[in-house]
DNA sequence: AAGACGAAAGTGGTTGA
DNA sequence: TCAACAACTTTCGTCTT
């Protein structure tokens, strides 16, 4: 088991697996200890010491080891990866053109690897944020900020489906900071982000929750039905596979607690229940 | 005792004058 | 720029299993 201070979670040093989350520590949380470091830090804020930050890839194990589904990263840019790794050591004192750059990278992979997410991804978000950069769009903003805000783009252009507020939680970023590069993204850099489709959400959830295939499949045609009724323009979605999960979960004998199904959407059972009302009035539905 | 229900008031974001 | 509005959340009391 490896302790990460940094994040507040016990990670498993087989896997790599997040056992426990948000610990709370004692100790005090990074510090600047003089005028020159605080400068740094309260620029970037994610690589917090260089030391703090190589036990973070430290952690990565997933990284070189697990891989994706045993995808291995290209010869080149896994070259390019660890030159930065490199420069980032080196690159301790002076400022330098670049180093703004490792920055950004440094965070796209802390937080794909925080976050769990496949590499293509990452050099999704790479691309954009590079693409960003030309078109100086990072300047008046944060490094951090764009970093994650092209991640999230990445998971939504690759269609691995993670909310605003996951992406927030895990960076210093607010949701509200977030949405807002985002969409300067969108625009700036026209690019063409198709709409968050809620059966992404439920595959996602579904198996989150260990429900049955069967589960899941009919929460899919739930959610088509719906569609096809106009229930679902301008509703969250996950809300919307939130309730259909739970109605299906009814329906194939696979329930699930509101309460539970909630908490892995992260909605509200109030929002389950409505949309959940909305559905079945609509199909007239009688559910046992 | 846990789960489900729904009313009421509050929040943050979008829209349209 | 401001007000209205819809969706969602929080909170809480009540009913159901």
């Amino acid at each position: 088991m490896i302790t990460d201070s940094h994040r507040g979670e016990l990670i498993c040093g087989e896997c790599g697996c997040v056992v426990e989350e948000r610990i709370i520590l004692d100790a005090p949380e990074w510090r600047a200890y003089n005028t020159d470091d605080h400068n740094k830090r309260s620029r970037v804020g994610s690589p917090l010491s260089v030391s703090i930050h190589d036990k973070g890839l430290a952690t990565t194990i997933g990284y070189e080891n697990r891989d994706v589904f045993g995808r291995r990263m290209s010869a080149a840019l896994s070259m390019k990866y660890s030159r930065l790794r490199k420069w980032q050591t080196r690159l301790r004192a002076p400022r330098s053109l670049d180093r703004s750059f490792v920055q950004a990278f440094t965070e796209l992979e802390r937080l794909v690897s925080q976050l769990g997410l496949p590499k293509t991804v990452q050099e999704t978000a790479a691309m954009i944020y590079r693409e960003a950069t030309r078109k100086s769009l990072i300047r008046g903003r944060s490094i951090e900020s764009m970093a994650a805000a092209s991640i999230y783009a990445a998971c939504r252009i690759r269609r691995i489906p993670r909310t605003l507020e996951e992406i927030a939680a895990n960076s210093r970023v607010s949701r509200k900071e977030l949405g807002r590069c985002f969409r300067i993204l969108l625009q700036e850099l026209k690019l063409k982000v198709p709409p968050v489709d809620p059966v992404d959400y439920v595959l996602r959830y579904g198996s989150d929750l260990r429900m049955n295939g069967r589960t899941v499949k009919c929460a899919i045609k739930l959610l088509r039905e719906a569609r096809k009724h106009g229930l679902t323009g301008g509703k969250d979605p996950s809300g919307l596979a939130a309730a259909t999960l739970y109605i299906a979960g009814i329906m194939e004998n696979d329930r699930r607690a509101q309460r539970q199904i909630a908490v892995t959407a992260t909605v509200t059972e109030v929002t389950i229940r409505n949309r959940y009302k909305e559905i079945v009035e609509k199909f007239h539905m009688e559910i046992e």
